[in-house]
RNA sequence: GGCCCCGUAGUUCAAUGGAUAGAAUAGAAGUUUCCUAAACUUUAGAUGCAAGUUCGAUUCUUGCCGGGGCUACCA
């Protein structure tokens, strides 16, 4: 970044000694590996201020930039590519700099503003799967590269703990449960309500079958199986308040609530602040009759409050319903308000929802804007693509689906496997190795996830393991502990050791160098555009870089002191790197694999 | 039908409009008396199709073809 700055302003002020022109920008890009250079100058942009040919002016330029500039020591030009080649004094001076920063590649705290940031935001009738485990990465590795920019963040979710879904649990168990319990079960508290949703379609659909034996048509059938009837009530009765209806909702949801915090655990995910629609989703209505106030909606003859957003090229759309009560909508736009209202401090929300809510969320900021909100702009929906299996969509319902829980034990098992296989562990008590197993497992399966750019759909195939290997979480992984054996075999090296900046720099050691360089860049390029997968990528090519490096250069056995504690320096500094790197990922490196 | 997203090696992923489109995996061939071989090195293999804009297009525009999604007084 600093050297890019610095090259900007000679290009320019090269150009315009020599052309007596001004550039508006320049161009920089890096080398690419099959020439000489470390970066590169496009010359072609220039022709539009500077006229010739492209390899002359590139000349040209080169010239006076090894002339004046004592950063570049060299250059030769390709076509309309100016390849610098950067003095190795630069890169030790560079180095020297940031070894001791701990926090390398994190702009300091709170330095922009507070964010919030909502994932997750599960149905309390079911246990997550595999669609929700994307979702909380995503949203926990968004939140934590926002903090890594420098913003303050707020994590939190909106639990959707009341309607329709949840009676249907709630019946099945009331007519089917016999009291069961997650203690009497020994399942885990949302498996075991998800198991009464479950049951609660097969009896469902049972009876929508029995009434088209008898000759109803099926849309009706739909509507009037009995149960479904019976769940409606039960609806009817927990919004009028209900006290049994209430006990038993609460009870259940309780007993979700701590299978839930179970799988946030093992995932390693966390909030700041809780939101539940059954406080939320009668918020927003006011602001509705506000908005009719202002002509911002406007009511049908039944009485149902609506928006038209045809002009913007979209639909009209439904705010309130004719009986006055509140839809999804409704309920969205009376939540923003609130979390603006709870967080003064907060100046852009992050939505973590898949992409089947594009339109909603495109109509929510729309609307939240011509309601006169300033902060409306400042909306993101941090959209992404379903994950499918090779049969298409999952569907709690029908079961198929991939449980979030089963999935990050298989992972560990997998990892357990492995690790056995290899046998590096003696020394290691069952509790350690445990919890590598755990890293590991989750490890794969976390970059497996968010290496792929969020708005990508995946498809996963539940056959075919997640790999361990190549391009890998715990590749990666496996790297940082290697190099940290490398310092704990490195008992006598000098930490504090000032790198004399002469020293000539080995072809892969100026590679390490040149990719450390570029992570602070890339911290805030993954926050801009809120993309987790921009540093899984970033950190597994700085892996690959040490790797090579490791293989192909001795460490511990360089003769010369100096290179050697400069090598011991330089590993620790990657090894830093790439914790500082998986830990925006919401992945653990362990000291030894 | 309308609107949105996605089409890159057999497969899974990369590539601010820039050089000969990078990796991994699966395939072929090598590297352990040496810092952890979950590694390294070599090899073969891809931009759905057709126009347009540009000095230059995987990237931008349009059309077509393929996959997915949204288009509920459900959330």
């Amino acid at each position: 970044m600093q050297l890019i700055k610095l090259l900007d302003e000679k290009v320019k002020s090269a150009v315009f000694s020599i052309y007596g022109a001004q550039l508006e920008q320049v161009e920089f890009q890096p080398t690419r590996k099959d020439f000489e250079g470390d970066i590169t100058v496009v010359v072609f942009p220039m022709l539009r201020t500077v006229k010739g040919n492209p390899v002359e002016i590139g000349t040209k330029i080169g010239a006076h930039l090894q002339e004046t500039v004592s950063e570049i020591a060299s250059f030769n030009v390709v076509k309309g590519f100016l390849n610098l080649v950067v003095a190795d004094s630069y890169y030790l001076e560079f180095f020297n700099s940031i070894f001791h920063k701990e926090q390398y590649g994190f702009a300091s705290a709170n330095s922009k503003p507070a964010m919030m940031v909502e994932y997750s935001s599960p149905n309390t009738n079911k246990p997550l799967h595999l669609g929700h485990i994307r979702n909380n990465l995503l949203g926990y590795a968004v939140a934590e590269i926002l903090k890594a920019a420098g913003h303050k963040v707020y994590k939190t979710q909106i639990i959707n703990d009341r309607g329709i879904h949840i009676c249907k649990s709630m019946l099945a168990w009331q007519k089917s449960g016999k009291g069961e319990t997650p203690e009497s079960s020994g399942l885990k508290g949302d498996h075991l309500v998800g198991k009464y949703y479950v049951a609660f379609d097969k009896v469902y659909k049972a009876e929508v079958a029995a009434l088209e034996a008898e000759g109803v048509a099926t849309e009706e059938a739909k509507k009037n199986a009995p149960i479904l009837q019976e769940a409606q009530d039960m609806l009817r009765k927990w919004e009028s308040g209900d006290e049994t209806v209430v006990a038993l909702w609460k009870q259940m949801n309780s007993w979700v609530y701590a299978g839930f915090d179970t799988t946030y655990k093992n995932m390693g995910v966390d909030f700041d602040q809780l939101y539940y629609e059954s406080d939320t989703y009668l918020l927003g209505k006011d602001v509705v009759s506000d908005g009719l106030k202002k002509g911002v909606f406007y009511k049908k003859e039944d009485g149902s409050v609506w928006i038209d957003l045809s002009n913007e090229g979209l639909d009209e759309k439904i705010v309130l319903r004719a009986d006055g009560t509140a839809v999804y909508m409704t309920q969205d736009i009376g939540t923003a308000l609130q979390r603006v209202t709870d967080f003064p401090d907060v100046n852009g929300m992050v939505y973590t929802v898949g992409n089947e809510q594009d339109y909603h969320f495109k109509v929510l900021f729309l609307i939240l804007k011509k309601l006169g909100y300033h902060w409306a702009d400042t909306l993101y929906h941090l959209s992404y693509g379903m994950v499918d299996l090779p049969s298409g969509k999952m569907k709690s319902r029908e079961g198929t689906v991939v449980d979030a829980d089963d999935l990050i034990r298989n992972m560990e098992a997998t990892a357990e496997e492995l690790s056995k296989e290899l046998g590096k562990l003696e020394g290691y008590t069952e509790d350690e190795k445990r919890g590598l197993y755990s890293t590991i497992g989750l490890g794969a399966l976390k970059y497996y996830i968010l290496k792929v750019d969020p708005k990508k759909r995946i498809l996963f195939n539940p056959e075919e393991s997640v790999d361990f290997q190549g391009n890998t979480g715990p590749f990666v992984q496996y790297t940082y502990a290697r190099i940290q054996s490398i310092l704990r075999k490195a008992s006598d090296f000098d930490a504090d050791a000032i790198v004399d900046t002469t020293m000539s720099l080995h072809e892969k050691e100026k590679a390490l160098l040149k990719h450390i360089q570029l992570f602070p860049g890339k911290v805030l390029e993954a926050a801009e555009n809120y993309s987790p997968a921009l540093i899984a990528n970033y950190i597994y090519d700085l892996v690959k870089a040490f790797n090579s490096f490791y293989q192909q250069v001795p460490i511990l056995g360089t003769s010369e002191e100096q290179a050697r504690n400069f090598r011991i320096q330089l590993s620790k500094k990657v090894g830093t790197v790439i914790q500082n790197g998986f830990q925006l990922l919401g992945i653990v490196v362990p000291n030894r694999m």
